[in-house]
DNA sequence: GGAAGTAAGTTCAATCTGTTTACTTATTCG
DNA sequence: CGAATAAGTAAACAGATTGAACTTACTTCC
């Protein structure tokens, strides 16, 4: 028999049949409210197979009814939602300076949240502590009566393809972490889907895959805290993400935007982060990195250094977002992390750059919409939770009700 | 009912068959010689449904069944091949000199080629010659016995995601081309898939897809010519291509390397075409547009002038990559385009620089392999013929072969 | 040389899936 | 109120994969 080589996808009667629950339960979660009616023409199936599905679905506990449609001439179509009060999601984001816990529905719709200040520490400690924070959340009322679909965990590093192991996450220190093996000791009760992924990448997943209506091509998230990184995600059928074989994929911080510039910790020179991060703009104006960086500088916003810090920063942000686009071409670009709470003094140069720049290939015909979340605190992790929902949906068997439902 | 949303993939039996039949027919393409039981155990699929399937595939021509396999204490498998003389396909590349044909083997091998220099001229006159010349071209004796499964074409311009139109190629001179329903009407017996794309996008696609073995999971292919481009292909399942909305996605050539550098045609400053490209070299050197780049620089090859301005675009375009290699983390870096023809002073300073700084970010463990293709002319063309097969394979009903076979 | 063992490939009834066709239900329009 | 229209359901049908039994073909061992 020849050398390795990779699976084909084929599949028997069962895959069918998971495929076509999946692509009505997407349809459905896109599209809520659509009928049966609706579905069949969708998604090309007949309405026969639509109605035992869509039964099954509902025994389930994935979707539930909901009111009837006005009619067009015939007899009116019930509409279909996503069932909201059965499953939940848990996602979490291990960050520089906290936890974050986000518990969501399958809409995406968050249910709680919890933010709790932590130290930069060893996996081993973080582990125990997140376990202990999570298995405390699952514990409040309003995740009581439901059942979980599993946890998703990000990370400020680089994670390869396989999702098994952290790489290197140097804001952390840690390198060739397998975090979730770490974590599960901790919540040996917990089932469903464990994952965990960069926490860009999976902002930029929550971000497209928790969108109703119509969903862009393709959505670039672009994190600036400590350091800055991005996520590529892509929509076609379901959301993917572009990884790179060593999860590189995405580290923006380091690529060089100013030959012969400054060092970076990385022991390049000129590379984004020594012009635009949490970290270039602490060592440029004197901040401690105890200390929070948005409330030592909201009272020296009048300061001209400060204020010429931040303009750079912007335009170097302005020029990066520019080569990502060229790079990258996203329908859309969401721009968090926690720099974007610096407001306009540092986002008007990037914003404008981008703005005065970005056609110049294409003529005036289209541009890219760019959005800045002002509060991102909990995009990371309830991306994570987005994770889980889609690979609870597509690759696995869908699970049995466990708690009573209709 | 709701708002544009996106079909989601479902599917009947016949679906699964088809499906199943690709998985087939990819499995033997990547790994040739495998047998019935090998495609079994790999596809996770019976040796009934195998058997069947393979018999279909060897009456339409697909396979052809080979050796008999060494026996390991039981009866010995029959070693399965793809049917290299039963179909062929056809890509082309129109290139700012010159047109380019290709005929491919469904294993990538090239049977036939040809080079035609043509000089730059409208969208019509070149889709009447290009016609012409493919009209004569499979009549060459080789091909006159097999079925053609359908014409690629490779340009040097953006194609968006539907590839239907040419929005933009600035070497070119055109805009908004739907070049094959230009060229349909000069090749009215050509039946099979009919397609269009990127240059360096189709040269990545072949590059990964024409491969035996086990094959990287992404391939970047970077061409460097008269402009500067590239194509990100993943082969996870069938190769896919990073396009981005506007088929902006690769357009490295405009990402700024150089913050307030030159001034590059696009309008903004310091692009990376500015430092590395085939214009630009000739700008810095006063060569004419319409004398060949390498054959003038040749003999010049002792001048500090010329010394200088090769090194210094082979820092760039080491810089480039290196920022490929961190937006991107391809498995593998291909550089090709006439560029590469330029030898060791051009080239050596890029290698240099890119073996010098990939690995900061990940230590020492793994390094991204990049190959230089020293003669580039027919890769673009036998990509889009590569693109043609994966259609043929995949999207579509796999047509019934009309030569007589075995 | 012959018998036993092992593995590849085939045959065919059984099973499971989506489809087709006919039917029931529910609303609008005249 | 009846005809028209459309949503949803039930039962027979078509088809693809499966599983078990079978045939084929080679190796090994006595």
């Amino acid at each position: 028999m020849p050398g390795s080589y990779q699976n084909q996808k084929a599949g028997d009667l069962n895959f069918l049949k998971r495929l076509n629950l999946s692509a009505i339960l997407e349809t459905v979660r896109r599209a809520p409210g659509v009928t049966r009616a609706d579905i069949a023409t969708q998604a090309q199936l007949t309405k026969a197979t639509v109605g035992t599905a869509v039964q099954s679905l509902l025994n389930q506990g994935w979707l539930k009814e909901g009111e009837l449609q006005k009619s067009s001439g015939g007899r009116p179509g019930r509409a279909l939602h996503l069932n909201d009060d059965h499953y939940y999601l848990l996602g979490a984001e291990v960050g520089v300076h906290g936890l974050r816990l986000v518990a969501c529905a399958p809409s995406g719709q968050v249910l709680e949240t919890q933010h709790e200040p932590f130290p930069c520490t060893t996996p081993d400690t973080t582990a125990a502590s997140l376990g202990e924070l999570l298995r405390q959340f699952t514990h409040r009322t309003s995740l009581q009566h439901r059942d979980s679909l599993g946890i998703g965990v990000a990370l400020p590093g680089t994670i390869a393809t396989d999702e098994a192991v952290l790489r290197r996450a140097p804001n952390l220190g840690w390198h060739d972490v397998r975090f979730m093996e770490l974590l599960r000791p901790h919540l040996p009760e917990a089932t469903g889907v464990w994952l965990m992924d960069n926490e860009a990448k999976a902002a930029a997943f929550g971000e497209l895959y928790f969108r109703t209506g119509a969903i862009p091509e393709s959505l670039l998230y672009v994190s600036a805290g400590t350091g800055i990184g991005s996520g590529l995600a892509e929509g076609r059928h379901l959301p993917l993400l572009t990884r790179g074989v060593q999860g590189l994929a995405g580290e923006i911080g380091h690529t060089v935007l100013q030959p012969g510039g400054l060092y970076c910790h990385c022991g390049n020179r000129g590379c984004a982060e020594t012009l635009v991060s949490g970290w270039s703009i602490r060592a440029t104006l004197g901040i401690d990195e105890k200390d929070d960086l948005i409330n030592r500088l909201t009272p020296r916003l009048q300061e001209p250094m400060v204020v010429h810090t931040l303009r750079r920063a912007g335009e170097a942000l302005g020029m990066l977002l520019l080569n990502l686009h060229h790079t990258q071409n996203p329908a859309e670009i969401v721009l968090g992390g926690s720099l974007t709470r610096l407001g306009p003094l540092f986002l008007d140069p990037a914003l404008t750059y981008f703005e005065a720049h970005q056609h110049r290939l294409l003529g005036t015909a289209q541009r890219v919409s760019l959005r800045v979340i002002e509060d991102s605190t909990f995009v990371a992790a309830r991306g994570a939770a987005a994770q889980v929902l889609a690979r609870a949906i597509h690759d696995q068997a869908l699970p049995q009700a466990t708690h009573g439902s209709s």
